[in-house]
DNA sequence: TTCATTTCTTAACTTAAGTGAACGAATTTA
DNA sequence: TAAATTCGTTCACTTAAGTTAAGAAATGAA
């Protein structure tokens, strides 16, 4: 279980057996079941989060709907912006299946910074790779329609949409749910009525 | 001008003589007219900017057409993803405004970081804070409608609705020149019949 | 200043998303 | 297993955004 966190941080640095231990004992590994919050709106923390397994997502109640804002699979961290902030969470984090993560406390900053600098390069380069990522899919977001977004997830990730409920996906599309009920039916149409197309080519 | 800059990074870490010193050496500040293209789709690059006076913008094309995805202004600094990435960059940065700019070359990391790590924890902050900041402007822009979305660049970057011109503002907040036009009449209307309301609550 | 170009607005029409409601399917709970 | 709840789809209707086109306003260049 260790090492997928491991292979995880090789994709950045290469790390030390010493280096590599310190990672393991900073890191509490636990299993959370499906529909756990881990942060709910208001609360404070100091925990980051990293999924070995399962599915977390960050979601936003406003006027008593929830509107989802991202999805974590594995290999991926999720740090709350309370963690950096200080202040009140705005959402919250919840568990979309039963899931494997770490739980690691972010105030291993300084010590650990000034014994290992080759952390805090970790998190520097990962902060920077993470930035630059997130911004690539803000522009796509942007810059897309409501069906291009639905397509570009169908084609960067196929395993979203298999494993979250719809009406999940939809926020997180920018849509209601009925919107994307609606829109999956047309394209599903027009798929259709293409092969249709196709096989007249074909003759 | 130089201490525009100093000032950012004053708001991150507290730097000695020598330190501001290496700042000011890596640092080449630079006048650029409205309307250069500092960096063009297809283009590679290794040079980071910092706005001391003006605004940037980033933006694609695609079927021809402009989609402006960024601003960047006053005590603002942009990496392009190119930089980070090492590939042909897949946008536009150019200039909105007549600008003056610091270009600092991105090369200065393993030397400088080796002889003042000072300056690794300034750009881990930096990109921490950036990533969070961004987050949470991207679950806004998803959250909310496009009325939503201009009500809230209204408030928060009055400026941009006025050195901006429209047709860049309307695919910044995700619509058509024309729709943005609609819906500021749109607005403008209903605040209109509010002040009638209101007036005739007055009374 | 004048002309040319770019930008903004308006309008009519088309297309798609929001809304409210109903219903069946799936899932959870007792 | 049965009842209750949640979730997904469909429908009719409303609202808003996309599209195409025309003309006014602002900007830049000669």
């Amino acid at each position: 279980m260790k090492q997928i966190l491991l292979d995880f941080i090789s994709k950045y640095i290469t790390l030390t057996e010493e280096e590599e231990g310190v990672i393991g004992g900073s890191n509490v590994f636990r299993t959370v079941k499906k529909g756990t919050n881990l942060l709910k709106h208001g609360q404070t923390s100091d925990v980051e989060y990293f999924v070995l397994k399962g599915c977390l997502r960050t979601y936003y109640v406003v006027d008593g709907e929830e509107k989802t804002t991202a999805f974590y699979t594995e290999m991926e961290g999720v740090t709350p912006h309370c963690v950096i902030s200080k202040k009140p969470s705005d959402y919250y984090i919840s568990c979309v299946e039963d899931s494997v993560i770490t739980v690691s406390n972010r105030d291993m900053d300084a010590e650990i910074f000034d014994k290992f600098p080759k952390f805090e390069t970790l998190c520097r380069l990962m902060s920077e790779d993470l930035f630059a990522k997130q911004q690539i899919s803000f522009d796509e977001f942007r810059i897309s329609s409501p069906e291009q977004r639905y397509l570009n997830l169908l084609e960067k990730r196929p395993d979203l949409i298999q494993r979250v409920p719809q009406y999940q996906l939809a926020s997180f599309l920018g849509m209601k749910p009925q919107s994307l009920s609606r829109l999956r039916a047309r394209i599903l149409d027009k798929s259709r009525s293409n092969v249709y197309l196709d096989s007249l080519i074909e003759n």
